[in-house]
DNA sequence: ATGTTTGCGCTTTTT
DNA sequence: GCGCAAACAT
């Protein structure tokens, strides 16, 4: 037997061995919280808790992969048995066993906040409301906010509290939204994230038969991130926890980052009022074994202003270390060359490996000037976040295909292949069988299947062909596994073929990334892990992936890592550089303005100090281009994009005199284009990249020699689809804010770099001292 | 029905 | 910049 309990501190011991009863453990950032955890299972485990019956619920995918691979090292196989899991993926799980209770069937989908959106746009539409005033993200936002505090569209409908909240923000039908919005996701036999927990609750509620059975399965349950759950969670953890009153929370108050989600910090903090003061164990690791004192210093000095908070003094026996560094840049793309400096000097002094490093930033578009200055500087380095994998379209649409084999209610993934390759059905056609399913009161496959009846004519053939094609893979289900079903979809469904055909740089991407799904789908059914391997199982488990699920792209891992700070979260690197810390930036303006929540973003910035184990370095920018972002994108759509602006310029035939990119207070607002004097529009471009070589500091300028012929003539390239280096500027125009609030419009450049061309603009500009 | 062009609004964090 | 939708053209 594994001894692992004999390195533990006296706390760790105390919750590894902590027998029944509820158990919260509040665990200070460092204090080794998977460890114990770990061991507390593994403890269970060989105490006789059959695994079957301990569930242990995580905040991610992969915390809950790695957990189970550490418990399966002390206890080995039987590890693999354990309800462990996201809640998502849980309660997806038991949703699926008992969908028939409440009225889904075990296939249902799961909509992504796309699909959920499109909806919403689509009743929106439907209700003939202005989607200029009810915006679909605020209107998504809220129904989100109800689901996760448990309120249904009937509830929604009759709190006066909320609809006089509606009201006033001028969007008072956002009730028959929701309630229209259940109505057909419910028809659809889906469920969006917030309806996996909602749902379960009303599972619970309504049928307690099966609620008691999970009762009595789970003799043992776990919540890690405790801090993070919100109310509809909170709620499902105490039912289950409610007969054996076995519940271990871990958390840590100073921790909780996701309030804006619907986390509710307050579950934290009443735990021990919810379930009996004097049952309650309550363990604090406050020993952080992770960071020098200075960190751990710096970390506690932020948090002790919140007031809200549990007592606890986090403390290190740890080296004091190095003193934190604050690095100030006159700009943001300052900032970048001179934090990507400090890390190749750290490497060098040090001996260190990129690996140790990791930039955090407050939102994700901060991440362009850092990728600049470390590609200059030609140190790896790997994004976590933005664009995943599963929301590129090519896998969206396989998925979509996929998922209207399973469940043909699904009408997001309806819309999105119907006419996907195009096989001519157009918006009438679409538009002709939703009337006439919702006048038979039939869905709309049922229609469809049996097209003919209805509808006559070169639509119908089409439609018939499709229904078919559907139909026969339907039949696959039941006899292939869920690889030899997909690969059939995506060669008999067209999509591959058109993405094989397509022998662009992108097109190829795009086919090669379809192959890697149905890797993916490979492994998914080769993994002993997953008991189950339909089709319908592997999308589910694919639908609840997260940005940090995402495996490794190739065999180089030793890259310096940049995140949000939120992805950080359970993370630790040698030395960590927070960046971006400006008013309104960071801490965010829009969280002051929206929630007005100070304390959130203290506890933010706690989590970021605290994954530095040596070295914390902070650094700001005195001038920001606040939206001035970095992308990349493929040669001919650059091309393109030129090619249009060019002809934009041609017939406009005039051009602004004056250009100024570096110093927005020399901007010249009384002045804009349609005033200025007729120009040739080539002399233009030439004078524009002088120009800008000018201002641009001057290593930039030394690398960027104008081009003379970039334009027009490369459009021979996007039809051949080689790669163009030879084109070095573009340009196209954005709107600009200067310090005064004056809107005007600027003229940005495109700049090619390799293959990949990266579009740098600067639009909205914000200066901050 | 489909392809192309143009204009508009948005842009915090994410299961 | 991007995604999207409307307008326009084929």
């Amino acid at each position: 037997m594994v001894d692992y309990i004999s390195g533990l501190n006296d706390p760790q011991r105390q919750a590894v061995m902590h027998g029944d009863g509820p158990l919260m453990i509040i665990a200070g950032a460092g204090s080794g919280k998977t460890r114990v955890l770990t061991y507390r299972i593994a403890y269970l485990i060989e105490n006789g808790i059959d695994p079957f019956r301990i569930l242990a619920l995580t905040f991610t995918n992969k915390a809950a992969g790695e957990m189970r691979h550490r418990i399966e090292k002390v206890v080995g196989t039987e590890a693999r048995n354990i309800w462990m899991g996201t809640f998502h993926s849980v309660f997806a799980k038991i949703l699926r066993i008992e969908a028939r209770a409440i009225g889904y069937t075990s296939n249902f989908s799961i909509y992504d906040t796309d699909d959920s959106k499109s909806l919403l746009r689509s009743i929106i539409k439907e209700m003939g409301l202005d989607d200029k005033v009810y915006r679909v993200n605020s209107v998504f936002s809220r129904i989100s906010g109800a689901k996760n505090r448990l309120i249904g569209p009937d509830d929604y409908l009759n709190n006066a509290v909320i609809q006089a909240d509606d009201e006033s923000a001028r969007m008072p039908h956002i009730g028959r939204i929701y309630k229209q919005y259940s109505v057909r996701c419910f028809a659809a036999n889906a469920m969006d994230f917030d309806d996996l927990l909602f749902n379960t609750n009303v599972l619970f509620r309504d049928h307690l038969d099966i609620l008691n059975k999970y009762q009595h399965k789970f003799q043992q349950v776990m919540v890690d991130e405790f801090q993070d759950t919100n109310i509809s969670q909170y709620l499902i953890t105490r039912k289950l926890a409610a007969v054996h009153q076995n519940i271990c929370v871990v958390g840590d108050d100073a921790q909780s980052i996701y309030a804006f989600r619907g986390a509710n910090i307050e579950n934290i903090l009443n735990f021990q009022r919810d379930y009996g003061k004097e049952n309650v164990k309550i363990v604090k690791l406050e020993q952080n074994y992770r960071s020098t004192k200075t960190i751990v210093e710096a970390a506690n000095s932020i948090i002790a202003r919140n007031k809200q908070q549990l007592e606890k003094h986090v403390f290190t026996d740890n080296e004091d270390g190095p003193p934190i560094d604050v690095i100030k840049a006159s700009s943001d793309n300052e900032e970048g060359r001179l934090v990507a400096s400090a890390i190749f000097e750290t490497k060098m002094n040090e001996s260190l490996t990129n690996n140790d490093f990791a930039i955090l930033y407050r939102t994700n578009a901060q991440s362009r000037a850092f990728e600049e200055a470390l590609r200059k500087m030609s140190i790896k380095y790997r994004i976590i976040g933005g664009l995943s994998f599963y929301q590129r379209k090519e896998i969206k649409d396989l998925i979509a295909y996929l998922r209207f084999t399973v469940n043909q209610q699904d009408e997001e993934a309806f819309k999105r292949i119907i006419n996907l390759p195009k096989r001519g059905i157009g918006d009438t056609t679409v538009a002709k069988i939703s009337v006439i399913a919702a006048e038979k009161q039939d869905s709309i496959w049922e229609i469809v299947a049996e097209i003919t009846k209805h509808v006559a004519g070169r639509s119908a053939i089409a439609i018939e062909g499709f229904a078919d094609l559907i139909k026969s893979f339907k039949l696959l289900l039941d006899q292939k596994d869920a690889y030899e079903v997909a690969s059939h979809i995506a060669k008999a469904s067209g999509l591959l073929k058109e993405l094989y055909d397509d022998k662009t740089v992108e097109g190829l991407a795009r086919y090669e990334n379809v192959q890697e799904l149905l890797n993916a789908i490979k492994e998914f059914v080769d993994n002993p892990d997953n008991e189950e391997k339909s089709l319908a199982a592997f999308l589910q488990s694919v639908s609840l992936l997260t940005s940090a699920d995402e495996k490794e792209d190739d065999g180089d891992n030793d890259k310096v890592t940049l995140m949000t700070i939120h992805a950080a979260k359970g993370l630790e690197f040698k030395n960590v550089h927070i960046v971006g810390m400006e008013e309104d930036l960071f801490p965010s303006q829009m969280m002051l303005e929206s929630r007005n929540d100070l304390e959130e973003e203290r506890r933010l910035f706690y989590v970021a100090i605290t994954r530095a184990e040596k070295r914390l370095t902070m650094s700001y920018a005195e001038t920001r281009y606040h939206y001035g972002r970095l992308k990349m994108c493929e040669p001919s759509r650059f091309l393109m994009e030129i090619d249009q602006r060019y002809l934009k310029m041609s017939k406009l035939r005039s051009a602004p005199s004056r250009m100024d990119f570096d110093r927005p207070e020399r901007a010249n607002p009384g002045r804009d284009r349609s005033e200025s004097t007729s120009t040739g529009s080539m002399a233009f471009v030439r004078s524009l990249a002088q120009k800008t070589a000018r201002t641009q500091t001057p290593q930039t300028a030394a690398t960027h020699t104008p081009s003379p012929d970039f334009a027009p003539s490369n459009t021979a390239d996007l039809a051949s689809g080689q790669r163009v280096e030879h084109a070095k500027f573009g340009f196209g125009t954005v709107k600009q804010v200067d310090v005064n609030g004056t809107e005007r419009k600027a003229t940005i450049l495109f700049d090619v770099v390799g293959e990949k061309t990266l579009l740098l603009s600067f639009a909205k500009l914000r200066v901050v001292t």
